[in-house]
DNA sequence: GACCTGCTGCGGCCTG
């Protein structure tokens, strides 16, 4: 037994000895030569059962191991009576593949793991139904699926239940599954009457205290954190810049027709091109940041394979393509007889193993670092192996008319900021703090159902006191429940039990009501009754504020939520920038570091020759126009505000400006100001820095679209606006910015 | 012009 897991070190053989017996030869018959650091460390923290644990390591380091060896062992050491454990995953396809690896492993211990999502068919759930032991993988929804359908069951369902573990712990944090989530295993708790240890496993956690709080909030500092040895991997990096033609925009049939400005760019062919040379005979993941993108480049990559009369080796997978054509490019990557590449957006960014992958590209700047790390944890995996990165970045060719952001280079200075934060080992930290109203409402609505009915007290005790929903007080939630009552969510009986009311019986009663997220709406854009197309919203509007639509500029005459309408008329002024940071919401940190590139004069190590030029012509503007200093200048008729700050700080200050009559835009770097002169904004700069109370109720009183989440249209009016400034606005570090841009002009 | 995730019960039909 030389090679035996057992006699590669003492430490190794104490955590291997505590393992039970079967489950010891189960690793001898895999010809495992020894444990991997994490389960090293999880086997003595978890077979107990008596604390909660969190697991970060590294993607590929048996994570699931290291948490299920000792959940396992554990639950071997009560037969007959094994009891159950309920796995909780983000994603179905990961349920799936952790099915077949428990699988193997429980089949020789006599346990029995179930499946538990919307594909699963009804006979193989109602196993776990008749028997309600072993393994249980499950997702959210369907966890609360059972609290709705089956409340009454639930502990008898739930009564042998000894653990709970969290797979990809990272993907739930700060939205509104993980709210959810943090209900969920909080009633879970109420059902069975005990402490359940809790078990988050992840690779990508920043701050593990947050993370400890996240999983058990009433007392994070008991969680044990168990944080695995990286054998620290070599990372290559390599951007290259191009200059791109501008886009028409001059004549009038461009309205009529705005798919004109759809039309294959020159740079779009080389950057294809050069894709197809470098990545053809090996398995790559490229991500371009939307799914027309992600369409636009597979079909250029595999006219390319046909052109030369090769077999072709590029796949494209994005969330609107069927689960057959994902499928297919899933199975082109996990083969291995032949190189296969994907063109992919987020949908191959988390979970599922697809093998290893020898490099990541990414075409325009990354949506954030975090997101960078996640996509080039893909990449590398085989010891020795470097992670490789490839960043493409297109930028226009620059005229008098340019905007700021074109002439700073944004899209390419984001990039180089971002990577070299990633090579610092900084990523954003998970928005905590967020109220998620929509999901209580949800959550009330699921324990009426639970129950057949609740007090309003009994809802207060389950999920707001020592709850999920702790940031809500007495007054709020009263004024909720009221609410709901009007909107007919819910009713009274005479004795006071409240019941779902008329429109409250229809949700709950169909699918959709499990999910605490929405589903993507969009706002059609309408001029003089004409439909100029459709768009997502993400930054709050008020009217006669300017947005950017189809290369043109458009001032906002009228939002209707209701009907998700946005009326606009052509607004005159400065060409918008072509620029406009991908729409997702950009971190202070990385808006700093972008004006570090920016002040700068060393040479950047990753770029080549285009994106040096690049660079050397942003770092020139940057100190011809004086930025260092000049915080804010007029060009034209507008007034640029130079903020460097983060889209949370943006936004706020878009919004305080909003309330004292100023109609600004939030443009990445700096805010614009259309029709008003420096002294009017020094004035309105001045107003809001004195502002001793900054109440969202009132700073959001003329803002339209702000319904983000699910149940956001059933909220007290109060509620919403601070809901949606918990979560999107950050006022107080915006008054604060309106005070420095004043003291330093 | 960002992206992603998830979903029950039952009626009706077919087959053996």
């Amino acid at each position: 037994m030389t090679n035996s897991p057992a006699s590669s070190s003492d430490a190794a053989s104490h955590s291997f000895g505590q393992l039970d017996e079967r489950i010891q030869r189960w690793i001898w018959q895999e010809g495992w030569t020894a444990l991997r650091d994490a389960q090293e460390k999880a086997i003595p923290a978890l077979v107990e059962a008596d604390r909660d644990v969190i697991v970060a390591a590294a993607t590929a380091a048996g994570k699931t191991e290291a948490a299920f060896f000792p959940i396992l062992t554990h639950m071997l050491r009560h037969e007959p009576e094994i009891g159950s454990v309920l796995y909780i995953s983000p994603l179905k396809a990961l349920i799936n593949d952790q099915w077949g690896r428990l699988t193997g492993l429980c089949e020789s211990l006599d346990i029995p793991v179930v499946a538990w999502h919307g594909d699963v068919a009804a006979s193989r759930k109602h196993k776990f139904i008749k028997d309600s032991k072993g393994v249980l993988l499950i997702t959210p929804e369907s966890l609360e699926a059972l609290f709705v359908r089956r409340g009454t069951a639930m502990p008898g369902l739930m009564s042998k239940l000894r653990y709970v573990v969290v797979d990809e712990l990272h993907a739930f944090i700060g939205a509104e599954r993980g709210k959810q989530l943090q209900s969920l295993l909080h009633r879970l708790e109420r059902t069975v009457g005990r402490r359940l240890p809790r078990v988050g496993l992840s690779a990508t956690l920043g701050d593990m205290a947050l993370a400890a709080k996240f999983l058990r909030p009433e007392d994070g500092g008991s969680v044990e954190l168990i944080v695995a040895k990286n054998g620290g991997q070599e990372l290559k990096v390599l951007i290259k810049g191009y200059v791109e033609k501008p886009p028409r925009s001059d004549s009038e049939s461009d309205l009529e027709n705005p798919q004109m400005e759809d039309l294959v760019h020159g740079s779009t062919l080389e950057v294809a091109e050069h894709l197809y040379k470098v990545l053809r005979g090996s398995n790559n993941l490229v991500f371009p940041n939307s799914r027309r993108q992600v369409e636009l480049y597979s079909d250029l990559l595999r006219r390319n394979c046909e052109r030369n009369d090769v077999p072709n080796e590029f796949w494209a997978h994005h969330g609107s393509l069927s689960k057959e054509f994902r499928e297919d490019a899933e199975r082109a990557l996990k083969d291995g007889s032949r190189p296969a590449t994907a063109v992919c957006t987020t949908t191959l960014e988390l979970g599922i193993d697809i093998g290893a992958v020898k490099s990541i590209c990414q075409v325009g700047p990354p949506p954030s670092v975090a997101s960078l790390r996640q996509r080039l944890g893909r990449s590398g995996r085989r010891k020795g192996e470097a992670a490789i990165l490839r960043g493409y970045c297109i930028e226009p060719e620059l005229g008098p008319k340019s905007s700021l952001s074109d002439c700073i280079r944004e899209g390419l200075i984001q990039s180089i900021a971002m990577v070299r934060l990633l090579i610092r080992g900084w990523f954003e930290p998970p928005l905590v703090g967020g109220l998620h109203g929509s999901t209580l409402i949800q959550q009330i609505l699921s324990v009426i159902a639970e129950r057949g009915g609740a007090t309003a007290g009994e809802l207060w005790a389950t999920l707001v006191k020592g709850g999920a929903f702790e940031g809500f007080d007495r007054d709020d939630f009263v004024l909720l429940l009221r609410h709901m009552g009007e909107k007919q969510l819910l009713t009274q009986d005479s004795s006071g039990l409240l019941l779902h009311g008329e429109v409250g019986e229809k949700l709950v009663n169909h699918y959709e009501f499990y999910a605490a997220f929405a589903s993507d709406e969009e706002f059609r854009l309408q001029c003089e009754g004409r439909t100029l197309g459709s768009l997502p919203v993400s930054h709050p509007l008020v009217p006669s504020q300017r947005i950017i639509f189809a290369g043109r500029r458009w001032r906002v005459l009228d939002v209707d939520t209701e009907k998700k309408v946005i009326v606009v008329t052509p607004d005159k002024g400065g060409a918008p920038p072509s620029f406009d940071g991908g729409g997702a919401m950009v971190h202070d940190v990385v808006r700093q570091e972008m004006r570090e590139v920016l002040r700068d004069k060393a040479p950047v190590p990753f770029l080549d020759q285009g994106a040096t030029a690049l660079l050397s012509e942003a770092r020139d503007f940057y100190r011809r126009a004086n930025l260092d200093t000049v915080q804010l200048f007029q060009r034209g008729n507008e007034v640029v505000l130079l903020t460097w700050r983060g889209d949370w700080v943006n936004d706020g200050l878009a919004m305080l400006l909003a309330g004292v009559g100023l109609a600004a835009t939030n443009e990445g770097v700096a805010l614009t100001v259309p029709r008003v002169s420096t002294d009017r904004l020094f004035d309105a700069l001045a107003e809001i820095a004195e502002m001793s109370v900054l109440d969202p109720v009132v700073v959001l009183a003329d803002a339209k679209n702000i319904l983000r989440e699910k149940w956001d249209w059933a909220m007290p009016d109060e509620m919403l606006r601070k809901s949606y400034a918990s979560l999107n606005l950050d006022l107080i570090e915006a008054r604060g910015l309106a005070e420095t841009l004043r003291l330093a002009n």
